[in-house]
DNA sequence: ATTATCTATAGATCTATAGATAATGC
DNA sequence: ATTATCTATAGATCTATAGATAATGC
């Protein structure tokens, strides 16, 4: 797929355009999230990602059913692999718990913030929290517990009752996702030195 | 103003409704803040606006010239109490600063989470970047400047060169804010508890 | 023949204005 | 007369479908 040197099947584009190397698939998904992190949801029009993934409006629905289906896969697609890397983290038990939870915070604030869009910043559009969007809901819960476990699993965080426990989890998770409004508004600071000093901040959060 | 007993100029409304207390113009204030936040701003229709305020879409524009004026009043209104709070505690040079500090951060989560609808979700609307909002970034800016400035008068803040200070400046004030996705998460969690659990937190990361 | 795209558009909004109406005030 | 509201609607969208078109593939 992708480009193949030059002749397509099917009528050309209206709008000619170097290859991207894309799918066009992924050039709307790429499209749409560019426009929803810095518009919104919606106030971003379907002809608006279409035009952006060089195509037209109406050929946009050759490919996916609306503009909630490309949310939907922006979402489950940032949220999936700091779930998997999670799940790694917590079985490793050679490691100290200290250790992974730092490295599991750093990790996912480097793919909040890393990559060409602020992708995290779609966690904070309101049209997230539609049923629509339960897949993500699902994952990012999941996603939490981790740090739940791990938190619980420190010395430190041994020592707590559940209600404590809880709210070391929610503080320390908001500090995790908070990161993305610290990034939206100095999207130039270096991610990875960022990324780290966000983790010592979180484990010290944590009580660590 | 407000109630009056009943008799008021004008026509009455077609759907008449229990006196709220409240003058025209804050029923508009009050159910745009309920409908930006939860289902966001451009999701949210003028009529939406004006039938939740118990008027019909037209009569709005008897008080307010759309939709913008709405949300840059309700963003300004969040933030200046927390300037003024917070240029108070500047100028209190007898209470050491690591205390103003951790007092400013309590407030500032109260005023945050506090409130029947969750005001401090309005800073989370991707809209809010525009241009048009410059009044509410200023004032934001300088609540941002005191809690710098404070940093700095603390024991552990004054040792710190200034890229340090800035990146904790920065973690302290996302830490702050993104409470509001904490809260987004768990509204039913008591405020003060919580504000204060919160206060300590943040001095932590701040490194106190 | 199959495919990817296009153009055109119906139907459903949504905003903001124009002008009518039903109260009180004098 | 003044005021706060109403009804009606023009003009500007925006989404999603129908049907045409311009490529390649066989």
């Amino acid at each position: 797929m992708g480009s193949g040197g030059g002749r397509r099947v099917g009528r050309p584009r209206a709008a000619q355009r170097p290859d991207s190397g894309l799918s066009p698939r992924d050039e709307l998904l790429d499209a749409a999230a560019e426009l929803f992190t810095t518009r919104g949801y919606a106030a971003t029009t379907t002809r608006a990602v279409a035009e952006r993934a060089g195509m037209r409006q109406a050929s946009m629905y050759h490919y996916v059913s609306g503009k909630e289906e490309l949310l939907a896969e922006l979402l489950e697609s940032t949220v999936t692999p700091s779930l998997a890397f999670a799940r790694e983290l917590l079985a490793d038990d050679a490691t100290p718990p200290e250790n992974r939870l730092w490295e599991l915070c750093r990790t996912d604030v480097e793919l909040l913030c890393g990559g060409p869009h602020n992708l995290g910043g779609l966690y904070l559009l309101p049209e997230v929290r539609a049923e629509r969007f339960a897949g993500f809901h699902a994952v990012r819960a999941e996603l939490k517990d981790t740090y739940r476990q791990l938190l619980a699993a420190t010395t430190a965080g041994g020592a707590l009752v559940k209600s404590e426990l809880d709210l070391r989890t929610d503080l320390l998770f908001g500090l995790i996702e908070g990161v993305i409004l610290v990034h939206r508004s100095d999207p130039e600071r270096p991610v990875s030195a960022f990324a780290e000093a966000t983790a010592d901040a979180a484990l010290r959060i944590a009580g660590i």
